[in-house]
DNA sequence: TTATTTATGATTGCGTTCTTTCATAAAATG
DNA sequence: CATTTTATGAAAGAACGCAATCATAAATAA
């Protein structure tokens, strides 16, 4: 029989948090943790693998490792080049005595890597991002404050009700986020908590700069985070042309200084910023 | 045929680190990757399963996480005679469905390292101790919660008064804590950042139970923490003569299950509870 | 309210994986 | 060298998971 659509969605949430949780669960567990038949526990995964959120396998659903969810020691290397040169932009962004959000993602944990070798001191950084913690907890002149939460262990995040009220203690001078997708509406994420969180963020950030590497152009993800009326700035490799082509406001393509070294080593085009 | 014993020892190596990399494989991959017929690949599995190196999935098999971090492992060995005896006797205090709160120190780290052995689950763990959070954040069936707060990297502790704010999101079924020092008077801290907080925490939970080991009898820290009359349980590997020399309450005494190996392991007499 | 939509669980047939058994050929053993 | 041991792949049948279909009943829309 049929059943509310906010009961469907929970217990899909319920689900992938339970994947996440056990990393691995066969079909037959699931159905006998939720309640639920075989065919609705198929139907709920695989609204599950189309949001990109686990992956299925013969059997039973893992916590999504490959594309775009490998786990973050995986990730890190990956795309170096691109994160590199976006951090490069946003460095000069902190100023001493500022207070700094750093978002989760692996996008954010390079510009700290980046941070770390020229730090603006002394500066306050929150995050809910456990690598970026520990890395720039060992700077002297650098005061990290960890987010509360539930830690994910394979995003080393922090999320959950308790992080978005946490959220309330500060106020930022300057949020540095990220996203999975940028479209000519704005920016898009994969998950519910974290689109929750990072509005959360922007809500109590003077300034919201977003960090998001050319890969995530013109790409979905199931979960709206803001329009680019919103946005105050996008550091970005990719080109103004693929910019406009993918409906980005012009406004958000002007140029910051031209790093050659660093162009040389990307496919894409200088890095850009209002 | 048969195949000399080295060649089928180097292929399951392969096999086990083809696993370890992709997280999950699935065995018709495993056939193609290695070259050899199902029924090998069958075997080989059951052979790695048998060696506790994988786990064994319908069509498939996963790493066993627990190795993807060797850096715990290390870690894992450094626990003391007196905390692994501490760690035995407030394992069986942790059931499933409760919340609990972890607090900083090593005493606790080793409690996290015995617990991730034996887990009940499913439970909820607050703590404040980033290396807790991380190794038990891995475990399935376990949720792991940080609170808030500054981030020492000495520590790995999370302090302040967002840490102690945080706190008040929760009530706990029991508080494992830690003291730098006991004497007559009650539990001594060594700063006043972490007797608030751990104040706090006693307020929000049902029962406190201490976890210290001998070396801490009759010494001093600046800051006094609560008097005995607060304390709902004391474990320690010191002897009941110790204590009562340092005048703990002998109500503080009395004996649960001894364990006769791990007594040999120690100069101190078995762990005490109320 | 009435009508429409849709989430659900049961069923059926099909494809996949698993276990067991067996013959074989090469390694081990003496 | 002769004998034993054993790793291998093939095959058969059982067990299991999956997609498609369908009736039902509750939610949603009118």
């Amino acid at each position: 029989m049929k059943v509310p659509l906010h009961i469907v969605l929970a217990r899909r949430d319920r689900l992938a948090k339970l994947i996440e949780q056990e990393r691995y669960l066969p079909v037959k567990e699931l159905c006998k943790r939720l309640g639920v038949s075989e065919a609705t526990a198929r139907r709920d995964l695989a609204a599950l693998v189309q949001d990109k959120r686990i992956t299925r396998t013969y059997g039973g659903a893992l916590s999504e490792f490959n594309d775009r969810f490998p786990s973050f020691r995986e990730r890190r290397s990956l795309g170096s080049a691109a994160k590199l040169k976006i951090a490069k932009q946003a460095i000069p962004m902190i100023q001493p005595g500022g207070t700094y959000f750093f978002d989760s993602g692996t996008t954010l944990f390079a510009l700290a890597e980046a941070f770390r070798e020229q730090p603006a001191s002394p500066v306050r950084i929150v995050t809910s991002n456990l690598p970026v913690a520990e890395i720039l907890a060992m700077v002297p002149g650098i005061q990290v404050f960890l987010l509360a939460g539930q830690l994910f262990h394979l995003q080393s995040t922090l999320l959950g009700e308790t992080a978005k009220r946490s959220v309330e203690f500060w106020t930022f001078d300057l949020a540095f986020l990220s996203a999975e997708g940028m479209t000519s509406e704005g920016l898009w994420n994969s998950q519910a908590e974290i689109v929750d969180q990072q509005k959360a963020v922007m809500r109590r950030s003077q300034r919201n700069v977003f960090c998001l590497d050319a890969t995530k152009l013109e790409r979905n993800a199931p979960h709206f985070l803001v329009p680019w009326s919103e946005v105050g700035a996008l550091l970005t490799d990719a080109s103004p042309a693929r910019l406009e082509k993918a409906g980005v406001p012009s406004a958000l393509h002007s140029f910051t200084a031209k790093d050659e070294s660093l162009e040389a080593q990307s496919d894409e085009m200088p890095v850009h910023i209002l």
